[in-house]
DNA sequence: TTATTAGTCTACAAATTTTGTAGTGTTATT
DNA sequence: AATAACACTACAAAATTTGTAGACTAATAA
């Protein structure tokens, strides 16, 4: 399972996605409309800036923004930023491969499985995006058609 | 990332397969073969007795051994007894199901993504059994041939 | 240039989960 | 009976996650 900062760091996102190219957003209120704990969002927004998915302007008329288009943003991306590693496995993953504590299998009989496991998932999260995640904004719809 | 308990479960059970129709096996030789501390897989192995996948025999000559043949028992079943929900969201999960907490959205932007992810991932792991991860002996492998 | 606004950064604390241990009980075999 | 081996409960240590505090820095506007 995600961790909540990683399901918070998701919802931020899809929210910022909304909102991407109408100015900053103050953390304050991305925190209110997702009810977000305010100093642990601060944590995980300044992550993703540090890691180039946001970016900031300080002082008044400042907020959080995408630094990039939604669709520029892989979801793949922020779970390895927020969450770390996507395999189930830390033999099998790309990013934060380790070998296996203790692995006493000249040759491994298990990671076979949890390879075809990742490759599975991240074929879906390395194609979808901040855009496919985006928050459905109902007032932004013209119903009048 | 699994938990340890769940590398472990899947190790023991990795070698119990291997030996399946061989009689009971010992908790302590599979300790000590696959280097797992053995109070810790005692209680695993005990889970694992409770949801059926495997069974037990007590006093001399008792040990433990799989229930059923090991394309009996999917990996997915094992994942669910001794890690709890393979979806990476509670609201997409389909054993382990919760209401997002906090959720703000009318119309969830996020959980459709990880939909997808669960379908993935479970096409796989329902479909592997034990009999996919056994432990390769290469005692058994006749090279003669 | 000073007051105010809003993000930055470090450190810590509380809560929860994971990992591992101790010890006693129960059942089967010899 | 004595012994072997699993069963079960409870607890303890360690690690991780979640959340908070507070001082600092940069940008804006009066």
């Amino acid at each position: 399972m995600l961790s909540k900062k990683t399901q918070y760091a998701l919802r931020a996102l899809s929210f910022l996605a909304a909102r991407f190219d109408q100015g900053p957003v103050l953390i304050h209120e991305i925190a209110e409309q997702k009810k977000i704990p305010i100093k642990f969002l601060e944590n995980i927004l300044l992550e993703l800036k540090n890691a180039d998915v946001l970016d900031s302007k300080k002082g008044r008329g400042g907020g959080y923004f995408l630094k990039t288009a939604p669709d520029q943003t892989s979801l793949a991306k922020v779970m390895r930023i927020v969450e770390g590693p996507i395999a189930l496995l830390p033999c099998v993953s790309l990013y934060f491969y380790q070998k296996c504590a203790d692995c006493t299998e000249e040759v491994c009989s298990i990671n076979g499985v949890f390879i075809q496991v990742r490759d599975a998932t991240l074929k879906i999260l390395e194609s979808k995006t901040l855009e496919d995640i985006q928050e459905l904004r109902l007032e932004a719809i013209d119903f009048s058609i």
